[in-house]
DNA sequence: TTATTTATGTACCAGTCCGCATAATAATCA
DNA sequence: TGATTATTATGCGGACTGGTACATAAATAA
């Protein structure tokens, strides 16, 4: 962000790549099962660099939570809006969810919010709001995106049904981190997609009655 | 178990009563941020008690994993064979898994399943394997719900819708414990069951081409 | 150079973690 | 009664927890 070099001893690593390697510790064990230590290990750094960059454990939890629900936006919502017809938009955004929960491994590691955040709302209110957040978010992309291809649609009957194309997405998410196969689930996100957009079509059709 | 009573000092807890509350602290907190303290609050008894008739964290978690089960298979499975339809047995299905993860609180905790354990499956392998076999379960059960009402659909069919059927579950149980209200919950089970049955209508339909 | 600012590494803190050794207690069995 | 068996409470140990104080190092500004 500064243009200029700043003053003081310069850091020796990019805070930006360093958060992906918190983000990765934090996606594979979960936030309370990850110590300050495992972050000082993967990240090659000491825990006083750490809390210098980024804050407490939380606060780092938190940034990475961020940086995950933007690379899930950005691999994701773009298909939303780049189809011919809400099938093919949904197959899209579900593939480029689970190109994100596998990245180039072959065992996923799933959603860190829907399978790992979540876990925490018990815990700690900031990540029940990040949680809560992301899911209202995920529904209104989702609601636009129906919305945009079946514009017929009131906005009670796409709401409805943005909620149960999220829920397909729970559903890859939690299959992909209980260890299935990538091939199984891009079976499961094509009829995921289908069953969507026969549920809108049906629901355009029956209505105006 | 044992009709006639052991020898030795006799225990002075119920031993079912108070895994069910070590089953709701994981349930609140998740596995890794309960400690044995919390456990050892919560229940009245001191750790070595604990230990002697549970044996250790891990294997108590296991346990209360196993007690949910049971909760789940008890309110849940029967709705699938008491109705006059699917979208009936499904509906009854999703309102006996919510009945179990609000109890009789405002604020459900959700599925111990999905929403905590599976937190847990990138550091513990048995976890891993119960969760897995629960999404296993649970597609086996709602395989065969959807065969007994519409026994036209061939295997294929059948498992595939009732891998979408489950993931309305999962949808349910994480907007549960991202804190949506019941009512909000109550309206989207609904929706649910109606938009499988339909899938399975359209399915049956379309097939035998 | 000298002063200032920031990052790093060592070392440590107080608290908590899980688990257990030990001894006292309370029951049955002989 | 005494021996046996099992559960209880006390208390500790050793590792780990998140977090920080302090001295050192490395940069810029004057």
């Amino acid at each position: 962000m500064p243009v200029r070099p700043t003053r003081g001893r310069p850091r020796k690593f990019d805070k930006e790549e360093v958060l992906q390697k918190i983000l990765k510790e934090f996606w594979i064990r979960g936030f309370a099962a990850t110590s300050l230590d495992d972050l000082s290990a993967a990240t090659g750094l000491t825990r006083p660099s750490l809390y210098a960059a980024y804050g407490n454990k939380t606060q780092m939890y938190l940034a990475a939570l961020q940086s995950f629900v933007g690379q899930m936006s950005d691999n994701a919502l773009p298909a939303l809006s780049a189809a011919d017809d809400l099938q093919s938009a949904l197959e899209g955004f579900y593939q480029g969810a689970l190109n994100v929960y596998f990245g180039s491994r072959k065992q996923a590691l799933g959603c860190l919010v829907f399978t790992t955040a979540i876990a925490d709302v018990g815990s700690d209110t900031q990540i029940k709001k990040a949680v809560s957040g992301f899911v209202e978010g995920l529904d209104g992309a989702l609601t636009q995106g129906i919305h945009s291809y079946a514009p017929q649609l009131d906005a009670a009957h796409a709401q409805s049904l943005a909620r149960l194309a999220s829920g397909m997405l729970m559903n890859l998410a939690t299959r992909a981190r209980a260890g299935e196969k990538r091939d199984a689930l891009d079976e499961l996100a094509a009829t995921s997609a289908a069953f969507v957009a026969q549920a809108v079509g049906a629901s355009s059709g029956r209505k105006k009655a």
